[in-house]
DNA sequence: TGAATGATCACG
DNA sequence: GTGATCATTCAT
């Protein structure tokens, strides 16, 4: 149970998306610990990437993607859904992955409580349904996953071969549809 | 397929 | 200050 040290997310931010496969992101708080396994994330650049939120330069949004590797970004879309964002990128950035989808794996019972009672299936897997899950939201924005002790991303051991892993277009976006940035564990 | 629902940002 | 857009979810 290691957590992910800095010199995980000061690497390419393609090379931590997929990577992230398999890791577990972590929120302990009030004495309970969530977790689950990470299924599905999305990586974004920067002046490279048209669908990226860093595309245009930075803004007071979007600033944890141009910040030290490591770092949360969460931010809050269609008026009512919160999303989070590992930084990551190998030179000063931006850079973020998107964690689309998780397996749980502790605190269940909180999840589907205020996941209103969902089948388990449906606790975690899309971005918004996983933050609503583990309670994230605006406050947690730029914290440090190396150093916080309420969130952070550990290393149990998991590995997925090439062949378990797939790369699709990001889902949602209206340009950069030709990027295979969408990583899945099939 | 479309409604919900409001922050964000580019523009001027 | 205004309007188009939005890295989504859910019910119809």
């Amino acid at each position: 149970m290691s957590r992910l040290p800095r010199n995980f997310y000061a690497q390419h931010t393609l090379e931590v998306a997929t990577e992230l496969l398999g890791k577990v992101l972590v929120v302990y708080r009030q004495g309970i610990r969530l977790s689950g396994e990470i299924l599905e994330v999305e990586a974004y650049t920067g002046t490279d990437d048209p669908a990226s939120h860093a595309f245009r330069g930075p803004t007071p949004r979007n600033q944890p993607m141009f910040s030290t590797p490591g770092h949360t970004y969460v931010y809050f879309t269609y008026g009512m859904h919160h999303c989070v964002n590992v930084v990551a990128h190998d030179n000063n950035g931006p850079g973020a992955v998107l964690i689309r989808a998780v397996r749980p794996l502790e605190g269940l019972d909180l999840m589907q409580t205020r996941r209103k009672n969902k089948p388990f299936s449906q606790l975690t897997n899309g971005p918004a349904k996983l933050c609503q899950a583990f309670q994230l939201d605006r406050q947690d924005t730029n914290i440090d996953l190396v150093t916080s002790d309420e969130i952070w991303i550990e290393d149990q051991g998991k590995r997925f071969l090439p062949e378990e892993m797939k790369a699709t277009p990001r889902i949602g976006i209206s340009t950069a549809m030709e990027k295979e940035w969408r990583f899945i564990v099939l």
